[in-house]
DNA sequence: TATAGATTTCAGTAATTTCTGAAATTTCCG
DNA sequence: CGGAAATTTCAGAAATTACTGAAATCTATA
């Protein structure tokens, strides 16, 4: 492996971080090495910057491309494929989130419905049934939020972001507007009184 | 193997699951067992019920408990230890995405603050490190989002999410007020002119 | 402290995943 | 078409990870 100092730590660490994000440590690499690249690079260059086998970049490659975490592009009159990764951050991590998603998330909830549409057979089922219910509710809730959000244009989302915790700020002065324009019981949370 | 159909089918799932989530096969199986079991299971229960060996069971119990995603209890008069997950889907969600950040999240941006406090020595190294800042900056503003949010009681981050990309609107509300408030020069995003 | 039950450790084996080199395929151009 | 360059495929080797059985350790109590 041949890279400037800053570059190299950067390959080698998403390289090890490669197995807990469910890549492997060359698809990993090679990721962190078109991210930081000014330039794209085609399969040839990887071997060499990498030091590794010209068909374990080819299959890396494949595996990113099905992640959707790059770009191929093509220089004139030049037939080799060159990748890049995209500039936005912003992209980059939605992308990330619907890959994920799509593999660590969709099949669970698929197959909960499936068990969900069964009957129990024993009073064991039965109570386990009841609580893939809550798992499946909860996780529904939270693709549709998901999905909710990915909506959103990056400049909304960021602002979202930055507004964190503070959105319950909001929540509540909602609350009071509306328990203001449509007065009822007294709210079951905070003060007993008043 | 010799479990309800049912409860057979969530177990067999997480157990496939399991590589895409990072742990493996037989944790997998014994977390979703615990998870849809009416009371808490000894390690001989989870090998009679899952036909693995005593010893995986005490492995992957403990690769569980590192996860925080497993509680320890005890029956009186037993000195065996049992074994549930909590009730709490929200808390188990809660615990999930610490973990995750944890493992995932945590040492890039460790790695990633070292790198940026190092003086490039190439003109690839220079561009690389400001491509790594962005990253860099990105992550921080997750985390800080994250970490402010993780404070709410889950009555209100339920409230959050089911808010949608409502809040967008709140916010919406919120410019309109502030612009109202304290008026100045137009945003300078939209038309190009004036 | 002896002992029986419960749990953990760990070296070796099994299973899985990753990587390579060689051969096959595709693509473009004369 | 023929062939050179680029890419892909794939069988087997290498590396890693998961699992087991046996031995060691821990723990409560008699």
């Amino acid at each position: 492996m041949n890279l400037p100092p800053l570059t190299q730590s950067f390959v080698l660490h998403f390289g090890e971080m490669g197995s807990r994000w469910g890549i492997n440590r060359t698809v990993g690499q090679i990721y962190a090495l078109l991210y930081v690249s000014p330039a794209p690079l085609c399969a040839e260059q990887i071997v060499d910057a990498l030091g590794i086998s010209r068909s374990n970049v080819s299959m890396s490659l494949k595996e990113l491309q099905a992640w959707n975490l790059v770009v191929l592009r093509h220089l004139p009159d030049d037939r080799r494929d060159f990748f890049t990764t995209p500039d936005d951050i912003w992209l980059i991590l939605r992308t990330l989130a619907e890959e994920r998603k799509k593999r660590e998330v969709d099949p669970t909830l698929s197959v909960l419905r499936e068990i969900l549409m069964q009957t129990p057979s024993t009073p064991d089922d039965t109570f386990a049934q009841e609580r893939m219910a809550q798992m499946h509710q909860m996780i529904e809730r939270l693709t549709t939020w998901y999905d909710d959000v990915k909506k959103l244009e990056t400049a909304r989302l960021a602002a979202l972001l930055s507004l964190g915790a503070k959105v319950t700020r909001l929540l509540e002065a909602k609350d009071k507007v509306v328990s203001l324009t449509r007065p009822r019981r007294r709210a079951a949370s905070a003060k007993p009184q008043e």
